[in-house]
Order: structure tokens, then sequence, then C-alpha cells
RNA sequence: UGACCCAUGGUGUAAUCGGCAACACAUCUGAUUUUGGUUCAGACAUUCUAGGUUCGAGUCCUAGUGGGUCAACCA
């Protein structure tokens, strides 16, 4: 992982060490990730969960996991399981601070309690049609509703009557009493608790109200101790509320501090949208490798230390913008350039026949597997005369500057000997099928004394050894840089989906080295000049699947394509 | 036409008490290289605008401008 190499402070430390000043907090940080577990966990979520915990682990404190599960309709499971899963992959650990929302209902009970015996909330019998018309505009105050006057007796009795299942769904809220006409529309008089005859996915049929966010979020903070509330932007003016809310049951008040979510080009954070893809079948399920999730970037080859990186790297502030997906995939690359091992595969092969080494010799080539990790040793690679050589490694008329194979060139076979082209086979079609090529004697890698000199090295594997093999090509999963965020002429938006990549996902058969045989589900590789692979779960030993993680940066097709 | 928040290279961030605008990514040059990878060297900004305070302003003050969020019995 990223060694703390940043001597600056983020905005939230800042307040964080202005608290500790004042001692606040008794020099304490405790802070919370605290998803709800209606979808899968998305690199927004891993953002989140390295600041939470990352900041409490700067401070010696702790971070606490709660499910915020105040919406049974919605909530599953199954959700609470994958969660958990993505968090611990990333490397964080709650310990036995595994907490629910759902734990604090009776808890949250006796605050609305409180909160009605202080006069400070009331039973509206409107229905929500009703409220929402009551409310008022940003720019316009609200009114009172007809049932804000009610005693305290009364509310007592109807909220109790509520709980006990009396009520019909929809027919009664509990809202705070607070200011119809204030500015901000959250403090017009919120709902707190609603009727909801739904089965909890922890609770079972037990409560027929469950609290609304603004109720469990805070409470829950002050419940367990938490000190900082750390969440995004679009909460900013709950604060406010979260205050209220704390203040007039007068318990623990922790801080919340809003950041701005993160925004990587070319990828979608919304739930909502990442379901609706999933659930129309345009990707294969929640943990796609073009996913932005969790599970996607993990079975596409992210390591948690390149996304606990990307996390850092994209910092912590209140501006929103647009992070570009190049940042995401600058710190993978260079993640696995230092960790995988070095293989040959080529993805679209050419044969080649080197007509002057004898038909049934196999020589095993050393070959080092990491040049950036001496530890990671060498493997042998069988070399014989008939071998693939990538398509695009050869040129009949090449460009200037062209180092690869051309009739009459020669060019390095990594590992092994140098080549010379000496004559191209077509079909009928006029299509290259075949090279007939020479090899130097003396120009073995390692113990070369030809003293010929070739200005390209290109990936090879031998034929009769090769191991065929299916390769997933993954590519962004959008074709603009912020697919939800466009309007057409009229101003209406244009669905996410137009900008869907055609060519997100291309699927190929491979020839791969041997070795690649031993391969186990989510290994990562670099298959040499062609980027960083790994193997996908859905492989068996007959049929090995490697997912595209990213390519190399690779600055001859760059020039090639002005 | 309300409230709250934000504004520094193409992008994301940094700049202590007001003191030569720094880093990463991207882009472009060049060197090295048995991966056109890696590595190394170099290039790339009048800090949204206009006033003001000051010897000195990205930073402080005033007025604008631009952008975001808020009108679920979602979180």
């Amino acid at each position: 992982m990223s060694e703390e190499k940043r001597t600056s402070l983020n905005f939230v430390e800042q307040i964080i060490e202005e608290h500790n000043a004042s001692d606040r907090f008794g020099q304490k940080v405790h802070t919370r990730f605290p998803p709800e577990p209606n979808g899968y966990l998305h690199i927004g979520h891993a953002k989140s969960i390295y600041t939470n915990f990352s900041l409490a682990k700067k401070y010696g404190g702790k971070t606490n996991l709660r499910f915020d599960d105040t919406n049974p309709v919605t909530e599953d499971t199954e959700y609470v399981e994958s969660i958990q899963e993505d968090i611990k992959w990333l490397g964080f650990d709650w310990e036995d601070r595994l907490f629910f929302a759902s734990d604090y209902f009776e808890q949250l009970y006796t605050y609305a309690l409180d909160l009605i015996k202080k006069g400070k909330a009331y039973v509206d019998d409107s229905t929500a049609e009703e409220i929402a018309a009551l409310k008022g505009t940003p720019t316009r105050p609200g009114e009172p509703s007809p049932y804000r006057s009610r005693t305290i007796e009364e509310n007592l009795d109807l909220f109790e009557r509520m709980r006990k299942g009396e009520f019909e769904e929809g027919s009664k809220v509990l809202r705070a009493k607070i200011d119809m006409s204030s500015p901000n529309m959250l403090l017009r008089d919120p709902v707190l608790y609603r009727i909801k005859f739904a089965a909890h996915h922890r609770t079972g049929d037990k409560w027929c109200i469950y609290p609304m966010y603004d109720m469990a979020h805070g409470y829950s903070d002050s419940i367990e101790g938490i000190t900082h509330s750390v969440c995004t932007l679009e909460f900013e003016n709950h604060r406010p509320l979260y205050d209220w809310l704390i203040d007039a049951v007068g318990i623990h008040h922790p801080q919340q501090i809003e950041f701005s979510r993160l925004n990587p080009s070319y990828m979608i954070t919304s739930k909502r949208k990442l379901r609706q893809l999933v659930e129309e079948g345009h990707l294969t399920g929640w943990n796609d490798p073009r996913m932005p999730t969790i599970s996607g970037l993990r079975r596409r080859g992210y390591t948690p230390e390149s996304i606990c990186n990307f996390a850092e790297k994209t910092g912590l502030t209140k501006r929103d913008g647009i992070t570009d997906v190049l940042l995401l995939e600058d710190c993978v690359r260079q993640h696995l350039n230092k960790i995988t091992p070095r293989m040959m595969a080529v993805l679209s092969p050419l044969k080649i026949t080197i007509t002057n080494y004898p038909e049934d010799k196999v020589e095993m080539m050393e070959v080092v597997n990491n040049p950036e990790d001496e530890s990671a040793g060498t493997r042998e690679l069988p070399f014989s005369n008939k071998l693939y050589i990538e398509t695009t490694d050869f040129m009949e008329d090449p460009p200037r500057k062209y180092f690869r194979l051309a009739p009459g060139k020669v060019v390095r076979l990594k590992g092994a000997y140098i080549i010379q082209c000496d004559e191209v086979i077509k079909d009928d079609a006029g299509e290259i099928i075949e090279l007939k090529c020479s090899y130097i004697e003396n120009s073995k890698s390692g113990e070369d004394t030809s003293g010929v000199k070739a200005k390209g090295t290109i990936h090879w594997v031998s034929v009769p050894h090769a191991e065929e093999v299916e390769v997933r090509l993954y590519d962004r999963l959008f074709t603009d840089p912020t697919p939800g965020n466009h309007k057409d002429e009229d101003g209406n938006p244009i669905d996410f989906k137009t900008f869907l990549n055609p060519e997100s996902l291309q699927v190929i058969k491979a020839q791969v080295e041997p070795s690649l045989q031993n391969a186990r589900p989510l290994d990562k590789f670099q298959f040499m000049r062609k980027g960083y692979f790994c193997l996908d779960p859905d492989s068996t030993s007959e049929h090995l699947i490697f997912n595209r993680t990213v390519t190399l940066r690779d600055s001859w097709a760059k020039k090639t394509k002005k």
C-alpha cells in the first residue's frame, strides 16, 4: 500500500486536529462506514471506506461498520454479505464492531418518545401528497399541517398505536416539529417515522414503523460514540437537522463532515443505474469486469493496493469534479508492474517456421519472471522450429522506424534467438498465413556472439507447446467521460445507456505458454508487450479464461495513430 | 428568485503566520532498455472577474460571475 508521503493535511484532518487542540472529543477519532445493504459497493464506496478507516488509523482510533438498514423493502442479506466481503478484500478490519441501525430500533423509538414529550415531534395524518403540498418550495415557505398542534398526550398515544400496528400503511407519520418556513427544506418538519408492514431482513415482523434516514443516522452515530461522521456533499443540507435531532435529545454529538464524492470519468456510480445495467442484461452481473463495483474491479484484476492508492491520490476536498480514469489505470499498472510475472501470450497468432532449426529439436530457454523483482526468479520456456508470433509484429511493407519483423529484416525473439524473415506465404485470398524464417545460431539470449543488432524484440510461443485459451479484452464501458450528465436540446436528460461502448468486450482465442496451465483464479500476469491479465474465476482446467485488466502503455500505438 | 457549499495547469490535488505557485496523472521532447513496458531528463499556469488593504495577496476585505446540492413516507 502507498506509504504516507503526504505532509500537508486535508481539510478533514485539519478539522480533527482543531478538535484535538480544543479537546472536543478527548483526543479520540472514531469513524464509521455506513452502507445501506441494497446494492453492491462500487469504487466511490471504496474511497469512503479508505477515507474512514485510514483517518481513524492515522489518529489511533477505530472504525465501525454499520449497515444503515432502515428501509426493509429495498434491503437484503445478500448485500450485507457482499459488502463485508468487499471491505475485507480492500484490506480493512472493523474487528468486533459490526453494527446495524436496526440494532437500535428500540433505542430510536425511545428517542422518538422523548421528542414527542418535549413537544418536538408530532403525528401527522396527512397523506404524502398533502405533506408535499404544504412543504412549499425552496423559494416559498411551507405552511403548518392541520395536525401540527396536537397535544403531547395525543401524539404519544397515536405514536404508540402506530407501533402496535393499529393504523394503515401511509396513514400516519411522525414528524419533527421544527420550522415550516425554514430556508432549509429539510427543516420543514421532516418525517421521522413511517408505517411499513414489511418484513425486515433482521428484525422480521417485529416492527411496522421504521425510522427515516435522518432519524436513524445521527442517533446511530451518537450511540456508537462516533466522533467524526464523514459523508458526501449531498448531506451538507442535512447537517442542521443532524445537529437539531441530537441536541433535542441531548446526547453525544458527533461532527458531521462532508467531502466531495469520487467521480471517475467514463464510469457511472449511481446504484440505480448500475442495477439497471445488470437487470437489463447489458452486463453479466454485478461483478462483470466492466462494472465499477469492487467485485467487478476484483474480477477485472485490480488489486486492493491499487484501489486504495487511487483513493489516496484523488485527495479529500469539497470541490466536485471529474477524476480522470487514467489515474486509476496508472495506479493499477504501477502495482501490477511490480508484482506480476511476465508471460508469453500471443493474442493474434501468425505461424512462423524456422527453416534452419532442427524439426524435432526442443530447447528450454531460461527467462526472467519479473525484471522488477529479482526474487521472482526464472522459468523455462520451450522453443522449437514452429512458433506463433503476433500478427501485428510483422509488416510486409513497414513504415519508417518499424522495429519488428519484415521481409529480409531481423528481430529478437525475447529470451531466444534473433531471426530473419526470408519468405512470406499467402493463401489464395492474398492473406499472409505463414512466414519462413531463419535463426542466427550464435545469437542465443545471454550468450550472443553474433554481432547482429536487432532493433526490436518480440514475444512468441512454441506451436507444439502452446495452450489455447480464451481472452476477454475489456475496454471502458462508456464512450463518453460523463455518460450520466448529458441533456438534449430541450434540456431533457439523455439516457446514459446511449453512451454504452459497443466494444467494451472483445472475446478472442489466444496461444499462451504452457506454464500458464498452473494459473489459479485471480492470479495476475503481464502478457509481455500486451497488458496485464488475470485468470477469471469461471475458468476450468480445460478452459482457461483470462481477463485483460489494462493494456500496457504503448507509445508506438500512440505515434502511429496520428 | 431562498438557503447551504465550491472555484489554483487539460485532470486531480498542494502551498505553514500574507513571502519566488509544488506534486501526480495526461500531453509533447529526448536518453536508456533483449517488453515501442519500466527507468531517467526536459517542456507545459498571468491561481474565475473587478476593485481594495499591504513593501508583498492563491491566501485577507468588498462586489460580481460560474458551478453544485435541497421541494421521497429513499439513503
